[in-house]
DNA sequence: TTATAGGTTAAGCTTCAATTATGTTGCATA
DNA sequence: TATGCAACATAATTGAAGCTTAACCTATAA
């Protein structure tokens, strides 16, 4: 491998204009600095590239071959710098998001759509997945940001969690529900611990999680074990199941608000304060946003917010 | 343009290794000093190439496209220079040669031939012309060497000579002659200057060159104006003329050997010794050759040797 | 013959890249 | 919870490499 690339620069501008003087006008140099550059990569690759005449240098078959490829080089890299240059300015490339399934089914890929509507030289991917997934991925570069239910995560991620930068974007409440039917049947108005850590449960997760948290949370304690009915690592599935009064479920308020407003399922009124669940878009702190993420995040916010406004107009 | 194209070097190799300290090793420096090669190349581009973790550095979507140039750039310049060291121990590539064209019909093609099936990377590329014609393209780098007539050369081209390296390869006769009809018919054994500068003439140039040069060679003078019946700009065409009684020619000794053997061409006696033509092989002196030129420089010499030498042993 | 244009060569200087040494940080191990 | 370490960053020093100046060379034009 040549032992000095830039010199290659020289020659590309000598070659350019057949001419050591040229060369040195362009490079805002002394024509003596090329001509010593010139002999230095001759002397390197031990092939003169150019024939001295008299007042005129003419390549060598030599000359012409690594010219062909320096010169596509050079504009190869000129292309790509003025594209780096470009995409500061306009937002361009792929964006690689991450998220929790059930917000990347319903609200990311509507908000995606009327970003690229807005920007369309900016594409997406996205990769649906759970923090302990995520943040790893986030962590090694492989996605640029990932939308985070603080709630569920954390606990999983055994790392260092400074490097990474969380800002909060939109809340739900946490609530644990059941339908009318197994309420009436199995909880009769009794919500005590004891009573409610006995019930059968329908869990998001394969651990214990999120069951345990809400029990933490309102009762400062937790089951030893709770006897699960169903596991399913889907969102939607638990609230279906719920709705099939197999038993209690822990999910986000926003997505059974109408089956609590008409009575189908029941939400378990809690000794404190419902549990508010963060969704933060987390970025790595240490990576220098591109422009096209800068304004993906905003319009994100803004669109998380406008959403949680038609709700409350409702 | 970027400023410093060394530094994409050390970019691909922190590229290629996904490490500094790799990289550092490969290239036999500090890690040091690849980190702050890595540093400036960023901040000349003002776009970071990598993000920082831990231990590890990740390149970024800027990374990834500089990279996929600059790699295949690097394996380009690779293969180009291992074809430029490879050439200098096997000769190939084009060898462009210039020859008066009486010499390169005959000759040079045979010759070529021969030396193709010796060394198959090399191919040619034959310019058919006279010295006025091919010194100049051989003067600016477009011929890379030319066989030439040293009788015919020299005068028609204005420059000057001390750029060029004579070799001679052959000799050859240069006679005036004529067909036995127009001898018994004009000359009658006169040969004195008064009778032969009234004869009829053909010539092989447009000027006067040929047939004057033999007048000076053979009087130390020359007349103001011979009768011209015919110009013509081909070797073989002047000898045809001779063979149909036209007029007299000045020619070369070996293309009309077996037409003096069967007398039915005459050559003049003159009063002193024969013209001798000599066929130089004519390089740029400050050119360094290719192992192809210097091959086939020698083979050239030989062949002609040889060819030569079946002449004589006629 | 002189002038000049394009290139080369040589010597000194200046710059900038490499080194050394030290700092930082997250991870692994004890 | 320390402790070591592995990968990278930072700072100051040093020296090699490239630049500049200035003189030289030489073919062509004036």
């Amino acid at each position: 491998m040549l032992h000095n690339l830039d010199r290659l620069k020289t020659f590309y501008h000598i070659y350019s204009g057949k001419s050591i003087v040229a060369a040195a006008e362009r490079l805002h140099v002394s024509q003596s600095a090329v001509s010593q550059s010139l002999q230095k990569l001759e002397e390197e690759i031990k092939t003169p590239l150019f024939i001295r005449l008299h007042k005129k240098i003419i390549p060598t078959a030599a000359g012409e071959k690594l010219f062909s490829i320096v010169e596509s080089f050079m504009s190869d890299l000129d292309t790509c710098l003025n594209e780096l240059e470009h995409s500061k300015e306009v937002p361009s490339g792929i964006l690689r998001i991450g998220s929790p399934p059930e917000f990347g089914k319903t609200y990311l890929s509507l908000i995606t759509a009327q970003f690229m509507s807005q920007y369309p030289e900016v594409t997406f991917s996205l990769e649906l997945g759970h923090p302990g997934k995520l943040l790893p991925m986030l962590r090694e570069g492989k996605i640029d940001f990932i939308l985070l239910d603080e709630f569920l995560a954390k606990k999983p991620y055994s790392g260092n969690l400074d490097i990474f930068h969380f800002m909060p974007v939109a809340h739900e409440g946490i609530i644990l529900t059941c339908s009318k039917e197994y309420y009436d049947k199995h909880i009769k108005d009794d919500l005590s611990f004891s009573s409610l850590s006995k019930q059968d449960y329908i869990s998001y997760t394969a651990d214990n999680l999120v069951v345990n948290s809400w029990f933490k949370h309102h009762f400062s304690k937790s089951a030893a074990k709770f006897h699960y009915v169903m596991t399913v690592n889907d969102h939607e599935a638990v609230v279906a199941a719920v709705l099939n009064h197999i038993g209690l479920g822990v999910v986000s308020s926003h997505l059974v608000r109408k089956e609590l407003e008409s009575g189908r399922m029941i939400k378990i009124a809690a000794p404190d304060t419902e549990i508010i669940n963060t969704i933060s878009l987390v970025q790595l702190l240490d990576k220098i946003p591109t422009i096209a993420e800068k304004l993906f995040a905003k319009f994100l916010i803004d669109k998380i917010l406008s959403i949680s406004d038609e709700y409350d107009q409702k």
